[in-house]
Parts: C-alpha cells; sequence; structure tokens
RNA sequence: CUGCCCGUAGCUCAACUGGAUAGAGCACCAGUUUUCUAAACUGGGGGUUACAGGUUCGAUUCCUGUCGGGCAGGCCA
C-alpha cells in the first residue's frame, strides 16, 4: 500500500521537480483519525529548495496526483502536510488479506534467510536466576522472534562464565557451607555467596547426588577435600537450577557456550598469541596490557595477570571471534547495562586481532537495571548479600504471561521499577489480561455464531462506515509496519504497546456492536472484521511469547 | 572527577528516530448490562516534557550548559 501510494506521489512530484529519488518520500501513519490513514510532509520538505509555500505546493502536487479507486481523498492539512484517505475498497483488501494470511500475517521477508547470531541471559553459574536476568530473558527472546518473523535465520545462544574467579569464589562458599562455617564467620570467604541455595548445594554434595544437566550426568563425591567435584558439582547444580527457572520463562536456546571450553581447546591462547603479534600489548607491573586506547577506550586494560591468568574480556574476545568464525554477520547481544563497559573492551579486542571484523560488530541491546518494590520497600538483588528475588519466585507469584510482559512492555533503556505487589494485586487490571481478553471475546462470539470460520470473507463493496470500525481497520492494518519497525529497532515494546491499542479498540467496538445479527451481510463483514482482529492479536501475543487463550 | 543511560500527569510508562492539539493504564469523579463474557465501555479533571539557551517551517526527540537519578570506571564478571 504504502509503496503504492509513494509510486502515485512521486509521478505528481516529477512534474514539479527535478528530483529522481522516490526516497525522499516518506509516508507516516498519523496518530490522530482524522489525519486519514497516511500522511506525507514531501511538501514541507520541498517548499525551501522551490521557494514556494508549503500549502500552495501541496495544492500544486494534489492537482498532479492520479486517481486511484484505493484512495477516497487527499486533503492539504496543517502546515501543509498531505493527508491521504483509503477507500472502502483498499479496507476491504486488508481484512481480506489477513483472512488469507491467517498466521503469518505480519510476517516479512527482509532478513532473506540471512544468519543472525542473538545472545541473551548469559547469567553466571553462580546462582539462580534474578528478574534482572528475566528482562534480559524477555527481550532477547522477543527480539529473535521478531527477526524470525522478519525471515532471518536466528540462533539463540546463552553463554556461561564457567571459569575464572566467580567460580573459585562459589566453590569456597559451597565448601565452607558443607563445614558448617556460618557466613558472619571470618573463616568465611570474604567474597563468597551467601544465599541460602548456596546451603542446598552443600547439602547435595554431602549426600552425593547426581545431576542430570544437559544430558551429562555428574556426580558428587561428597568428600570435603575434593575441591574439583565441588566445583564441578555446584556449576552443574546451579545450570540446572537455571535450566528450570528458563523452562518456566518459556525460553528456549539453541546453543550454550562454555568459557571452560574456549580455554581447553586452546583458542584463548590462540587470541592471546595474535594480539601480541599484531604488536598491540605491552608488559607493564608483571602484567600483560592490551592497548584498548588504539581502538577508543579511555585507558589500557590488563590482560594477563601477574598470577598468569587471564582477564574475563580476553575469553569474550575469544567467543566473539568464534562467533565471527562460525559465519554471523550480525551479531546482538542482550546485557544488563552494568556491563556496558565491556562492549568497548570486546570490540578492541577484535579489532587487535586484524581480521576486518566491523567496528560496530558486534550490536548491543543494554537493558537497564530494575529496582524491585515490594510492600513499598526496596528489594535488593544482591548474589553475595543472600536477599534476592528469583525469576522462578516472580513466575509463581505473577505467571509466565504477565511476567514477560511486564519486562518486555518498555523500552530497554528505561530503568523500570517493578513492583510485585501491584503485579500481583492488580491481576484483573494488568494490560496482558486485557490483551488476551479482547481475543478470547472474538473466540467466543465466532464460537456462538458457529459457522465454518475459514469460509469468512469479506464483500468487496461492502462499506465499514462507523468510527469504531474504522479504527480497528487502522490499527489491524498497521501491525506488518509495526513488526518491520520493532525488529529495525531492536524495541520489543512496541509490539506490546500496539497489542494494547489494538485490543482497546476491539473492546470499544464489542461495546458498541453487535456483530451476530439479523441482517447476513452485516453479520459477515463483522465477523470478518473481528476474526482478522483475531489473527493480529494472536501473532502479536505469540511475538512476546505470551498465550492467546480461546476463553478466560 | 571521567564515560554511558535516563529525567514526560500524583504513580507506572508511550510518543512511528524532527511532525500536526504530547497519549495510555492505575488512582480520582460521573455514567453504561432483559442483547455475543462488565477482566469491558463512555465522559471528566489532571502537563511550562527537570531548568536555561541554541539549530529551523516545526524540538519530548538534535547541539551546549546547569541540576537530579542509575550504572560503570578491579590484575571481579
Amino acid at each position: 500500500m504504502k509503496a503504492h501510494l509513494t509510486e502515485l506521489l512521486f509521478l505528481a512530484v516529477k512534474q514539479i521537480t527535478d528530483c529522481n529519488d522516490s526516497s525522499i518520500i516518506v509516508f507516516e501513519r498519523p496518530k490522530i483519525i482524522n489525519h486519514g490513514d497516511f500522511s506525507t510532509n514531501i511538501c514541507l520538505v520541498l517548499s525551501k529548495k522551490l521557494k514556494k509555500s508549503p500549502r500552495a505546493l501541496a495544492a500544486m502536487i494534489l492537482e498532479k496526483i492520479p486517481t486511484s479507486d484505493l484512495i477516497s481523498n487527499i486533503e492539504i492539512a496543517g502546515a501543509g502536510f498531505l493527508n491521504f484517505f483509503l477507500s472502502s475498497k483498499a479496507n476491504n483488501k486488508i481484512i481480506n488479506d489477513i483472512l488469507n494470511s491467517k498466521d503469518s500475517y505480519g510476517k516479512n521477508k527482509t532478513g532473506n534467510n540471512k544468519k543472525i547470531q542473538i545472545e541473551f541471559v548469559s547469567a553466571n553459574p553462580t546462582g539462580p536466576l534474578h528478574v534482572g536476568h528475566g528482562r534480559g530473558a524477555a527481550i532477547g527472546d522477543c527480539l529473535a522472534r521478531l527477526f524470525e518473523t522478519s525471515g532471518w535465520v536466528v540462533t539463540r545462544e546463552f553463554y556461561y562464565n564457567d571459569a575464572g574467579e566467580q567460580i573459585n569464589n562459589l566453590m569456597h562458599s559451597v565448601k565452607a557451607s558443607c563445614q558448617k562455617i556460618p557466613t558472619d564467620d571470618p573463616r568465611f570467604p570474604t567474597d563468597g555467596y551467601h544465599g541460602e541455595y548456596i546451603n542446598e548445594i552443600a547439602k547435595a554434595f554431602l549426600s552425593m547426588k547426581t545431576i542430570d544437566c544437559q544430558g551429562v550426568k555428574i556426580k558428587a563425591s561428597g568428600k570435603i577435600e575434593d575441591t574439583k567435584s565441588i566445583q564441578e558439582f555446584s556449576i552443574a547444580y546451579l545450570r540446572k537450577e537455571q535450566d528450570l527457572d528458563l523452562i518456566a520463562f518459556k525460553t528456549k536456546f539453541d546453543v550454550y557456550s562454555l568459557e571452560s571450553s574456549f580455554y581447553k581447546d586452546g583458542k584463548v591462547e590462540k587470541v592471546v598469541d595474535s594480539l601480541i603479534k599484531e604488536g598491540h600489548t605491552y608488559e607493564k607491573d608483571g602484567a600483560l596490557w592490551l592497548k584498548t586506547t588504539n581502538f577508543g577506550d579511555d585507558k589500557d586494560r590488563v590482560m594477563k595477570k601477574t598470577d598468569g591468568t587471564y582477564t574475563y574480556f580476553i575469553p569474550d574476545v575469544t567467543y566473539h571471534l568464534d562467533k565471527w568464525e562460525r559465519g554471523f554477520k550480525k551479531v546482538i547481544n542482550e546485557q544488563g547495562a552494568d556491563h556496558h563497559s565491556t562492549i568497548s573492551r570486546v570490540r578492541a579486542g577484535l579489532q587487535g586481532l586484524n581480521k576486518n571484523i566491523p567496528k560496530d560488530w558486534p550490536e548491543y541491546v543494554l537493558h537497564q537495571m530494575i529496582t524491585v518494590i515490594k510492600g513499598n520497600k526496596e528489594v535488593k538483588i544482591s548474589k553475595r548479600a543472600g536477599s534476592y528475588l528469583t525469576l522462578r519466585e516472580l513466575i509463581d507469584e505473577v505467571g509466565c504471561d504477565a511476567t514477560r510482559y511486564f519486562l518486555a512492555a518498555r523500552r530497554p533503556d528505561s530503568q523500570l521499577v517493578f513492583d510485585i505487589d501491584l503485579a500481583k494485586s492488580q491481576n484483573n487490571d494488568n494490560p496482558v489480561y486485557y490483551i488476551q481478553y479482547a481475543h478470547a471475546r472474538i473466540s467466543k462470539v465466532l464460537e456462538q455464531w458457529g459457522g465454518d470460520i475459514s469460509t469468512l470473507k469479506l464483500d468487496e463493496s461492502f462499506i465499514f462506515d462507523s468510527n469504531v470500525e474504522l479504527k480497528l481497520i487502522k490499527s489491524i492494518s498497521i501491525y506488518p509496519e509495526i513488526v518491520l519497525q520493532a525488529t529495525n529497532e531492536l524495541a520489543p515494546h512496541q509490539i506490546a504497546n500496539f497489542l494494547k491499542e489494538c485490543a482497546a479498540d476491539l473492546h470499544s467496538y464489542y461495546n458498541n456492536s453487535k456483530f451476530l445479527v439479523e441482517d447476513e451481510k452485516i453479520k459477515m463483514a463483522r465477523l470478518s472484521l473481528i476474526n482478522s482482529t483475531k489473527y493480529v492479536l494472536k501473532n502479536g501475543l505469540q511475538l512476546l511469547g505470551i498465550e492467546a487463550p480461546p476463553q478466560m
């Protein structure tokens, strides 16, 4: 439709200017229904160049636009906007198009089957997942669904930092717990983890439990001095817990990458050698430094510590080189904003390898921190302090659908306040139920009608004339554009907002009109409209990973 | 002190990357069910978009400065 309008308008514009580039024509979807279905600011853009007032220019262009049976009217408005109103024929075409496309309405092929890798959650296996990880899971998974809908081949990936200092801390914490050392005892590791889950791991370890994690069975030796077994068992235990959390959150991954594997196969060493060879390193204070300042960082960073081990970002660089070598030209990392400083380091490391990796690769989506409030008090999300709200608790209390909605419905770069009491007590006022209810209402009407839904088709000559109907038609016709935009801008929250508005339009329509009326022609038209709305709601909810129940 | 993100109704958040009269929900007030689910709908009040400048036809959006909040600035991740 947009292409059709652009073509028509360009024919007119060409007669007035010598411009040969149709990309100067931009159509927008006006917010206000009186401003039509499409609007363009072309006259405002051209007025300066042609030294004519925008409104006069608009009049000239308007005269030269060819007629089309898809357009009912074109108006000049405001400072010189051209507002296009679609004809009933165009509207009916959209509805029939949705009825034909069904579950694939909203899909597009802009991805062209290209590969994309999306890394998200990537929590350290040092504790259960908390609300912050939930936000990452919700946003990352929705992004993946968006790219799939836009024709990309998506790989969802989880990276485990299962090596390094934090894992040592974990092991020592569990060991201390096995020895019944209280957390406030001076013998308890200073940087240790304090949560109750540490005691549970210790108990399971001492009773020599076996953990089945990702198809591998790990058995605890039960011996307190066997630090290797404690470490192995603790990681397996927590990975298993995290897997269960993710299942409860309906989030799946295609690939799990382990930091430890990059040490085992020697890739970390290779990256370090390569960085040294390319001349981006130097020794100082007994450590090896990477000149990240060569690539825009504000100071150089240690890559090899005096004790011979590497800092975290070297395995990170290795991992990203691995992604690049697996052929992912497009990679998105979804992370918490507290990791933003790694961006410049990872990119600097990749540049230092001299492999022609683009400077802005990989892309990042950073979500801001969450403040959790319960009983008007902030709940601190701190693993070490132990007082900590897990994702699982949240799902149990609020439900998976609502949790996903709340966490995905906000711009990633806004800090969000998650009020547990509100999410819980407000069950019925929750936006997700509002949207699901709209879907359920349609389902029920169609059920009561009792006809064969697959035969629903809108008569080309039918004219919808009420404002609630026109508003709803406009709403559902925008859906494919919203999907594309949300994908391009890496902004899943736009889907959530759209669905809320679409549901509102449906509810207005429902309260305003009766569908199962005597007049067969009107009945079929209205059923066609709400059935196409049903597909939009269902497809949109699917993008968010939320159920579309037939009844509530 | 330096870098990144943010500041919009009493509260939680939008605003199509510069568009028209800044919109929703919650809360508050007043209405709507003999009719397909009232988990809904209709109407009302509530704003100097933190503040001060600048850029232009046009700024919540871009630039500069100030104030305020969050996160980083580990040989932790």
